[in-house]
DNA sequence: TAGGCCATCTGGTCCT
DNA sequence: AGGACCAGATGGCCTA
């Protein structure tokens, strides 16, 4: 289950298409990662994107920005060999972002729960999941803390809103560790002790 | 075999 | 200037 295609990419020569730089290869390993696929990731790989797209310097990427089209790269007149390096250092970073980022999907599986515990989720299952997880804990702790509200008012989505505000200002003054203190506050709802403002 | 899912590469943009 | 973030592209593996 876990062999996936990572360690068997075919290798490729990505910058040979662009600047026609021969010495890929040799450029100095970016720290030897120990994540799975490293192995193979260590191999100089790319995509044939640069033949086919060419120079495509406008598309809109980046955050959020609507196209931002006008800006052009920065040329940074590095020689091919030392540009070649970077890239190497650059993937690497990508690939360690990436595997944090899949540490936290993997967390994040592992708070919710779910049904088949022997099929590990896909990612978008486990943020569809744990959407509805955290939907289906609000309601039930806004209906434990329904006591608690003021009278005639009914847990809402202005209900909701409040408490999400809420943890958000414990989370900006107390930093992580609030979190506790808001869970036990919450946990005084039930006992009818707490009382959300 | 097609489609889903994933890892990785890549280059553009944003941020510090 | 360099790292982080992002999204498109690509190709491998797996399953129906």
């Amino acid at each position: 289950m876990k062999s996936k295609g990572k360690a068997s990419k075919t290798s490729r020569e990505p910058w040979a298409d662009q600047d026609h730089e021969p010495e890929t290869s040799e450029a100095s390993e970016p720290g030897s990662s120990e994540q799975e696929g490293s192995e193979s990731s260590l191999r100089i790989r790319g995509s044939w994107r640069g033949v086919l797209r060419g120079g495509d310097c406008e598309r809109g990427g980046g955050r959020g920005g609507p196209t931002h089209g006008t800006r052009r790269r920065r040329r940074t007149h590095s020689s091919g060999k030392e540009r070649n390096v970077r890239r190497l250092e650059s993937n690497e970073r990508e690939r360690q972002r990436m595997h944090k980022l899949n540490n936290a999907f993997q967390a994040l599986r592992e708070a919710i729960p779910h049904v088949s515990l022997d099929k590990k989720l896909s990612k978008i299952e486990t943020l569809t999941l744990a959407e509805n997880y955290i939907k289906s804990l609000t309601t039930i702790i806004l209906g434990m803390s329904s006591t608690c509200l003021p009278a005639g008012e009914t847990p809402s989505q202005a209900s909701a809103a409040r408490l999400l505000h809420r943890y958000q200002q414990h989370l900006e003054e107390d930093g992580e560790e609030s979190l506790s203190q808001f869970l036990s506050q919450i946990h005084g709802f039930s006992q009818g002790s707490g009382k959300p403002s």
